[in-house]
DNA sequence: CTGTTAGCGCGTTCAC
DNA sequence: GTGAACGCGCTAACAG
């Protein structure tokens, strides 16, 4: 089937031209359209290609020509698989296409997983946008800036050469311990989100701020210290129901068991409500869980999850539309978003019949 | 913050060989290493590149040059946003990009939604997987193959031209449907993907094999004929939960009600399931229920879901492995994939008592 | 409206 | 192990 394709000689513009009998520029305007050709022309040129099996011109040849290749990077840190299981990664992808996709960009999809940076240096990109990052993002960010290429990265720390989406992690977390605060929870936990790229289910570690990478997790869990100083918490081994299960079953061993348990993601946070259920916990009677994400509900069915909304698209979108800013050499406005606290029924106050 | 990326005049290769004191077919050697340059060389080499903030080849030139961009096309038909939401179309990404990512191509993310076929033309790649693709797709393929790309198809017709990765839909429908049968159900009812890209949620037109130009729902609907000549059904508007919903609604109205309904997907299985519960029947005992793909149990809880489990995964790295294939110029070995039966917990004997 | 003239930045022959 | 030359296929100026 492939001999069309490996057949070695396509027709390349300059033979369309000549069998239409104009010059290559002229054949060229006739594909682009960017200029000024008779009907005619374009007619006879158009009719020479398709006689010829022309393809239109090759995007390689012009997007070196141009300097421009329509093409934006999609830098996550995870395997990709990883990346769309979480519905947040997925909608802010979605915000991006629409707007990188409205200007005429398409979206590549890269990994540093494993610290393979090569293909941030060969993959053929006009610039790039890192999500899910971590505070580690420098090298990427260097080589990519290297390049000459346009960065945006979402949710990380502000750094020179970089255009940044924000996202209130810290105040959002601490608002939603208020939360929890106000409701009589002393005890809480926090399942956290992996700390560094590859972390294993564990106890959440005495010495996590030093020890975290991932920007989102350390704000999300300064901002429960900013309310809570001290807490206990495990950490899951990505953002997945799965992991939130196993996490989930670590705090509710621990004893005294805290009342409440603040997951850093939805997902996680439907784990812990089923290993809540699991060890035949009551939702909100013996356990308040409090989520981060705001996913569709049918996903966290049949609870009313208690958590803080956050845009995941506005700030795909954000991110698209501040590429396609920095392409046409403007400065992007500055994009930051807030999270909003949904109060549902999978937090109610401190109880005092609990079992040890 | 764009100052150093929009600065006009980046180094090239040329300046880096100049400074190193080198020849510029030296330099490139030093840089992709497949040639033999001595280590002295290449230090020299480096140095220089650092010196003058070189940040190495620029990928369109090398693209140009070696008629090669490391960049594989996956066409999806849909908005990404809806494609991503179904976890057969992530499973199925993943292992395009397990294969793909191993032989160091990129996956450029491409939709031709709307017939804009423009973005096939002028994105910069080697092949082009085609996925969840349609009757109609003869169009794209064109473009693609005069353009000389390998061409590799998921679920679609057998054409010239193009790899066809297989999935046994009608006989894996058919083996559902007597599953149905062999428990005595007389009045099933089909909840079937899209039929056409944009259709809305409707009733199953009687004509539909003529009328459907998606593959997979086409072939799934046949399945279901060989078995139940007649059968009822509606259309969803898309692979989604709320879809399942809406059109699981219409088939419950239905009189006389059917005793089953067959999903052409587990997402919509779900809906059907959540239709059912509203319409206050039990499962299976009022209605049984057949879903189709096999997504990760979690997501059908708290239903154990009769379903054809279908090897997403597998079917994504053969169409990678394909494309790879391809692209050395060897034959792709032919693949197909079967679907297995699962018999869960949502389909069971026909009973008598049935309300109106 | 159309043709002419130059490259875009690099990888690859070949010789040496 | 290294250098010189050439051209990948196209497009952006300008001139006519």
């Amino acid at each position: 089937m492939s001999d069309t394709a490996t057949s070695g000689a396509r027709p390349t513009l300059a033979a369309v031209a000549e069998l239409a009998g104009v010059s290559a520029s002229t054949a060229s305007l006739a594909f682009s359209g960017s200029g000024p050709v008779s009907a005619a022309t374009r007619e006879r040129v158009l009719a020479a290609a398709e006689q010829l099996g022309y393809g239109g011109p090759d995007p390689r040849a012009a997007a070196l020509r141009r300097g421009r290749s329509g093409v934006v990077g999609v830098v996550m840190e995870d395997r990709l698989a990883d990346a769309f299981r979480d519905p947040m990664n997925v909608a802010m992808l979605d915000g991006v296409a629409d707007e990188a996709g409205a200007a005429g960009a398409s979206l590549l999809l890269l990994t540093e997983s494993g610290g393979e940076l090569s293909h941030l240096t060969s993959a053929p990109m006009d610039a790039a946008i890192l999500v899910g990052c971590s505070t580690r993002i420098d090298e990427s960010v260097d080589r990519l800036r290297l390049r000459g290429l346009p960065v945006v990265a979402v949710e990380a720390e502000e750094r020179a050469g970089v255009f940044t989406i924000g996202l209130d992690n810290r105040r959002a977390s601490a608002e939603g311990a208020r939360h929890l605060r106000s409701l009589g929870h002393e005890r809480v936990a926090v399942v956290a989100l992996p700390l560094q790229p590859s972390s294993g289910s564990a106890p959440l570690p005495a010495d996590w701020e030093t020890r975290t990478t991932s920007h989102t997790a350390l704000e999300r869990l300064r901002g429960v210290r900013d309310v809570y100083p001290e807490f206990d918490g495990a950490v899951a081994t990505g953002s997945t129901v799965d992991a939130g299960l196993e996490a989930g079953r670590l705090v509710l061993s621990l004893s005294p068991r805290p009342t409440a348990v603040i997951a850093q993601s939805d997902l996680l946070a439907v784990g812990v409500l089923r290993a809540a259920e699991e060890a035949g916990l009551s939702i909100p009677d013996d356990l308040s869980v409090l989520g981060f994400d705001g996913i569709r509900p049918e996903l966290v069915r049949p609870w009313d999850l208690t958590t803080l909304v956050q845009p995941a698209q506005e700030k795909g979108r954000a991110a698209g539309a501040a590429v396609v800013r920095l392409l046409a050499g403007e400065e992007p406005a500055a994009a930051s978003f807030t999270c909003q606290l949904h109060v549902g029924r999978t937090t109610g106050p401190v109880t005092r019949s609990l079992p040890s």
